[in-house]
RNA sequence: GCGGGAGUAGCUCAAUUGGUAGAGCAUCAGCCUUCCAAGCUGAGGGUUGCGGGUUCGAGUCUCGUCUCCCGCUCCA
């Protein structure tokens, strides 16, 4: 097991990931892709949104992030986002302010003091503000459980979601919020995509999008953050029949990880205890990353909820008509929800090793090597003259220029050829092409392959074709 | 948010009781190099995270702030 720290730095050093902002000292976890984590991160949507959406009952979307704020109302978002909190400055707690105020009532009743205890019930209903809770708790002498003082700071809303306005005026009519999960972009369109893409229940919607958190604290480098990107399919199904989906996609999602390379070992399937207020069953994949396991991807069963209560809010059918078998019904989901970074991290954390190789004087070295799927490398190939002299610069750089317009290439002439090859271990690059004498003479180059190290002699004009094979293999 | 630790070149680190900010690696240019990095020559790169204060003088002392790491809290 590596240090996350081992691997922040390459991803820094090599251009992976930079800290946003970062001339301005950075901006509390928020991070920027660079040259090589663009597309690391973009062959990893590519490769999910073509695992979901090449099939016959899956349809993609993508959905604008501010949306109309009632939808937050119908998915929970407004009230389950939001909490008034209070600290205790003697103590150092924290607290939900209507929670203790809540406790508070109930400890008046057990000791029969009705009269106070529905006094103070009835403010409470009656609050609108922060400051209203600070006043009940003042009032009434409400002490920390902990310290026992009445040591309290304001009471200072805790709201999950982020608030922005419409229009050049800030009042309350034009708030909207961005989104903080992509899921209900999809719920809204749900009849939409339906009917303009002629789909039956059982049927998917795709989506890759960003959503927003405003998390108490972030951590652990891409793993929590408050802007954070999803690739999630929510997937509409008969009632009564979500469990089969459920089962089907936990062994595609599972599957799809393995195909690119994810050591199962590494893996995990972690179900929920605690289920939330729309699911019905829900489990997680988990990755062992250098700190710990941690979600990657969530299957949710999420009833009818969302659909349901969005039929409530907007007064919209959201039913499924079979006109066939003469039935109709508002359809269950099945969602299956991944952090794009989180993947990323995952497989990034996965692709690092430091592998130990004797060199000719018999001396032990340590080759940093990302063992990444071919798929997901960014740089697939990397074209070299043996020497930057005798003709074969003049014959590498047309075989690079080529190969650029199928795959991302890079060209390098600068150093030995040990060296060249090392950086494009340490970026994971999973093939070196190398034009030496013999090239000259009969048109073959050497392809040096990243994880064995072992060359083997290809045509050139086959060079493409032998690429893509042993892309897809 | 609380407690602890850290921040000097892209990276790893130096810099005497407060006294001219340096080295190695990396990068770039040139040379060398005929298959698994760190050979030669040269160059660029810093208002020491940021902002105040003390001082003739601050990387060093002091206050604030930002960011990162670890633990707690949080994670519908």
């Amino acid at each position: 097991m590596y240090k996350l720290d081992t691997i922040i730095s390459l991803a820094k050093r090599r251009g992976f990931v930079f800290q946003s902002s970062e001339i301005y000292g950075g901006l509390n976890g928020c991070w920027d892709y660079g040259p090589l984590g663009v597309e690391l991160l973009l062959n990893l949507k590519d490769s999910w949104w073509k695992a979901m959406t090449f099939r016959d009952d899956v349809e993609g979307i993508d959905a604008s992030i501010l949306m109309h704020p009632r939808t937050w109302e119908a998915s929970g978002h407004t009230k389950q986002f939001s909490d008034p909190m209070i600290d205790n400055k003697t103590s150092k707690s924290r607290h939900r302010a209507d929670n203790l105020i809540e406790e508070f009532i109930e400890k008046m009743r057990k000791k029969k003091k009705t009269e106070l205890a529905d006094e103070i019930e009835a403010a409470l209903a009656n609050c609108e503000e922060n400051s209203d809770y600070h006043d009940i708790i003042m009032k009434y002498e409400i002490k920390d459980p902990i310290s026992g003082t009445m040591d309290w700071t304001e009471v200072r809303n805790f709201n999950l979601m982020f608030k922005t306005f419409v229009g050049p005026v800030e009042d309350t009519g034009s708030t909207v919020f961005l989104r903080p999960e992509s899921a209900q972009g999809i719920f809204v369109n749900f009849k939409n995509v339906m009917e303009t893409a002629r789909q039956k229940v059982p049927f998917g919607i795709a989506q890759i999008g960003k959503a927003f958190r405003n998390e108490i604290n972030t951590k652990n480098f891409l793993f929590r953050t408050r802007e954070f990107e999803q690739m999630e399919m929510q997937y509409f199904c008969k009632p009564g029949t979500e469990f089969e989906w459920f089962d089907y996609w936990k062994e595609r999602r599972w599957n799809w990880y393995q195909e690119l390379g994810m050591r199962p070992e590494k893996m995990r399937w972690k179900d929920h205890d605690k289920l939330a207020h729309y699911a019905n069953k829900a489990t997680d994949i988990e990755f062992e990353f250098p700190f710990g396991w941690g979600e990657i991807e969530g299957i949710h069963s999420r009833t009818d909820f969302d659909l349901r209560s969005h039929f409530e809010h907007s007064n919209k059918k959201m039913e499924y008509v079979d006109t066939v078998n003469k039935d109709r019904f508002i359809p269950y989901v099945v969602e299956t929800s991944g952090g794009v970074s989180r993947g990323l991290m995952a497989f990034l954390c996965n692709a690092y090793e430091e592998e130990k190789v004797i060199d000719e004087k018999g001396k032990e070295e340590v080759r940093t090597v990302l063992r990444f799927h071919p798929k997901l490398a960014p740089v697939t190939v990397a074209v070299f003259p043996l020497v930057n002299k005798d003709g074969m610069p003049e014959k590498a750089h047309p075989i690079y220029k080529d190969l650029q317009q199928h795959f991302k290439a890079q060209y390098d002439t600068s150093g030995a050829i040990g060296r060249r090859y090392r950086r494009q271990d340490e970026i994971g690059t999973p093939f070196c092409v190398t034009v030496d004498g013999q090239t000259l003479e009969d048109n073959t180059v050497t392809v040096r392959e990243r994880d064995t190290m072992q060359q083997e002699r290809v045509s050139v004009d086959k060079l493409k074709t032998y690429l893509f094979d042993k892309m897809t293999k």
